[in-house]
DNA sequence: CACACACTACGAAATAATTCGTAAAAATTA
DNA sequence: TAATTTTTACGAATTATTTCGTAGTGTGTG
């Protein structure tokens, strides 16, 4: 399995999943762009060595276009979404998933839309496990 | 506020959250307890240096009791679990706390059980909301 | 062609987190 | 009381992460 990402390294991810895929320019431009004005810039080359790093561990593939580098996500959204979470779950939350969701449903930030959308995906479990 | 308490310092947190206050002796073997045994023990004077960091960062205070030094924490679990989750959120799930909801859901690990207590609560939250 | 520009590679500094060794002090035990 | 044990304090090594400077390479422009 690939290791778990590093916060600068899942900020990469996060661009690629959207963006995917991309150049490091692109990507830092984006990143720079994101954060709040009052916090330093990244440099160029801070995210290049990164995306490099990521290459090594295997987090990312690149292919090169007209002598620049194409960078891909090699790990799956969902995949590293599930393995961050089960870290926190772990290290926050004695191991409960579910004082984690209610945690996260209680400190607010959640629209009566989404709590729609999640009603009905426990309704999807619901059924799934009544099988 | 206090600083995010580092992943060792979480270990720590939860088994004072849990057992609350307790010394330095206490806390390393029950960290050791819950390690699997395949990895390494965490020595005493590593645990000692942490709650130590920890003291001087206001994440715990201590009283002596018989010359032994009895930490408790002073940051709530309930507190800290948020911002742990306002972290992860941002870091890994683009800022949207639903669709880390629904990914702990989806990744199973979630009991009929709990799902009803999270349906209740959701129930809740919406009733709160029509007032 | 010479110069400026954009990009990659890579070493290494800076920062943060974890780990432990050793010393000192106090308590218990033999 | 001497030896052993328990505890705290603290410096320092180790490891991980982030950051950047500099050099090299190729491209395009004047």
């Amino acid at each position: 399995m690939t290791p778990m990402p590093t916060d600068s390294e899942l900020d990469i991810l996060q661009v690629l999943w959207e963006k995917n895929p991309e150049t490091v320019r692109f990507v830092n431009d984006l990143l720079n762009k994101k954060r709040s004005p009052d916090d330093k810039e990244i440099g160029y080359t801070t995210t290049l060595k990164i995306m490099q790093l990521m290459l090594d561990k295997g987090l990312l593939t690149r292919e090169i276009v007209e002598r620049s580098h194409i960078y891909t996500p090699s790990v799956s959204q969902e995949i590293t979404q599930t393995q961050v979470l089960k870290g926190v779950v772990d290290n926050a939350f004695g191991g409960s998933a579910s004082s984690l969701v209610m945690r996260a449903l209680g400190s607010g930030g959640t629209t009566l839309d989404e709590l729609e959308k999640i009603k009905a995906l426990i309704q999807e479990i619901e059924a799934q496990n009544r099988v």
